[in-house]
DNA sequence: TATTGTTATACTCTATAACTATA
DNA sequence: TATAGTTATAGAGTATAACAATA
């Protein structure tokens, strides 16, 4: 019978396996995770400055330079000029950046479904308050400088 | 009411949670993850050679060679001669990385018991089943070139 | 004077290929 | 000839600090 170590186990394998399999399939596609929760944030806020995106994806300024340089390079994203500040600039979406999107999202419906779509309604709504408090405790965690 | 993608989100949420919670805490010892992953195989494996530990991490030698030399320097661990071959090197864990393997596995039962202690034992060994049938499944997924 | 983004510099993880020392 | 590990080289992600252009 397996006990909670096993069960965070097969967690933390998930989690690599994931990992793995995404990064073979966007390697593909001249994409990284990193390249793509900056697409991410992108296609949810529409077209943004780079100071927007560093504090979205909480990381650098310099960080979002060498990841739009990558996107841009890549034909997923543009730079355009910022009507009203000269110093910024508008990080844009191209066609292809949002279908890139929109495969992502459905891709991710899909998996979503895989997962959790077999699971009854009150079941899922347990399981989704019980992370959402997780989610919680670990913001307050990492926000005090991270566990011990 | 939750649907599927949003408990999908929360897991990939406490998924980067979890990755930043363990890099604080990590950063402290002059840790990091990938370190970790390599102490952790020597602590399951014994003393090994570096290319027992390439393998046993998937990765290649040179990233090996890059990984012992920054647990050396810091302390965890030391290469010493293989009684049998003098091309290769024993990778042995010291005191001190003897000592944070244990903590980084009582932390790791901490957190599984915060996360799944709460469950009745047949809702998980569902859990547990279901898991593994994931796992499996990705696995597939991966040796196949991964997702589309 | 403050802010936006870039260049300069540096460190970690990762890979392939060439090379050394041994088998 | 084959294998273990290192050096050489390269690219991605990440950060801080100095600097340019603009506010």
């Amino acid at each position: 019978m397996p006990n909670s170590v096993d069960a965070l186990d097969l967690v933390l394998e998930i989690t690599v396996l994931l990992g793995e399999d995404m990064r073979q399939s966007l390697a593909r596609d001249n994409l990284t995770e990193s390249r793509v929760h900056l697409l991410w944030a992108l296609g949810a806020l529409g077209p943004s400055t780079q100071k927007a995106l560093a504090e979205a994806l909480n990381v650098s300024a310099r960080n979002v330079t060498g990841l739009v340089d990558g996107l841009e390079q890549t034909g997923f994203v543009t730079r355009e000029p910022h009507p009203d500040d000269r110093r910024a600039t508008l990080v844009t979406v191209t066609q292809r950046g949002a279908e890139m999107v929109a495969t992502l999202q459905a891709g991710q419906k899909e998996l979503a479904e895989q997962l959790f779509g077999p699971m009854p309604p009150k079941e899922l709504d347990q399981l989704v308050s019980g992370l959402t408090g997780v989610v919680e405790r670990l913001r307050a965690a990492i926000a005090e400088g991270g566990h011990p």
